[in-house]
DNA sequence: GCCAACGTTGGC
DNA sequence: GCCAACGTTGGC
């Protein structure tokens, strides 16, 4: 089983909006960058977990977690002419793009903020990609070590 | 294959 | 709104 982190902007896409759906579950789709696609083809699998994480919004912060609830499969939004991420290139005989299910698991019990995520020596020392110079993945693996680490910060 | 131009992300 | 850091595109 594996960790990994899932940006949203919150004004698009908010914890809240996914605890509202339907069986509190969601496509995770739109990712049009291959270094992400790898990990949402290859790498993600049913029965990992992910945290939340609210981007681009007053305080970026770990929010929740999340159950990865299916393997990856087909982005089939790529396919639809209408959708804003149609992309001609990508068929449903060779689809370029992938995406997952998620479920809801929980809120975390207060919001981490990233401002707080980057004074964590030990999230520093471990490499957490998401603190990490330039990093703008959309997904991220998270270790085992960090993810029990940043929930102690709960 | 190089690289300039352009587009996007996302914190601040 | 600014801008740094990346990713992508396309001419050559």
């Amino acid at each position: 089983m594996n960790y990994w982190l899932l940006k949203s902007e919150p004004d698009a896409f908010s914890l809240n909006d996914l605890q509202s759906r339907p069986n509190q579950t969601e496509h995770w789709d739109g990712v049009r960058n291959y270094q992400v696609r790898n990990m949402l083809r290859d790498d993600i699998k049913k029965g990992d977990q992910a945290f939340f994480y609210h981007s681009s919004c007053k305080v970026p912060a770990i929010v929740g977690v999340v159950d990865i609830v299916s393997d990856g499969y087909p982005d089939h939004t790529a396919f639809d002419a209408h959708s804003k991420y149609f992309d001609a290139k990508s068929t449903p005989e060779s689809p370029r793009w992938y995406m997952v299910d998620v479920a809801f698991h929980r809120a975390l019990k207060r919001e981490i903020p990233l401002s707080e995520l980057k004074q964590q020596a030990f999230l520093l020392d471990s490499d957490f990609a998401l603190t990490r110079k330039g990093s703008r993945l959309s997904i991220m693996p998270v270790s085992v070590d960090q993810w029990r680490y940043i929930l102690s910060l709960e």
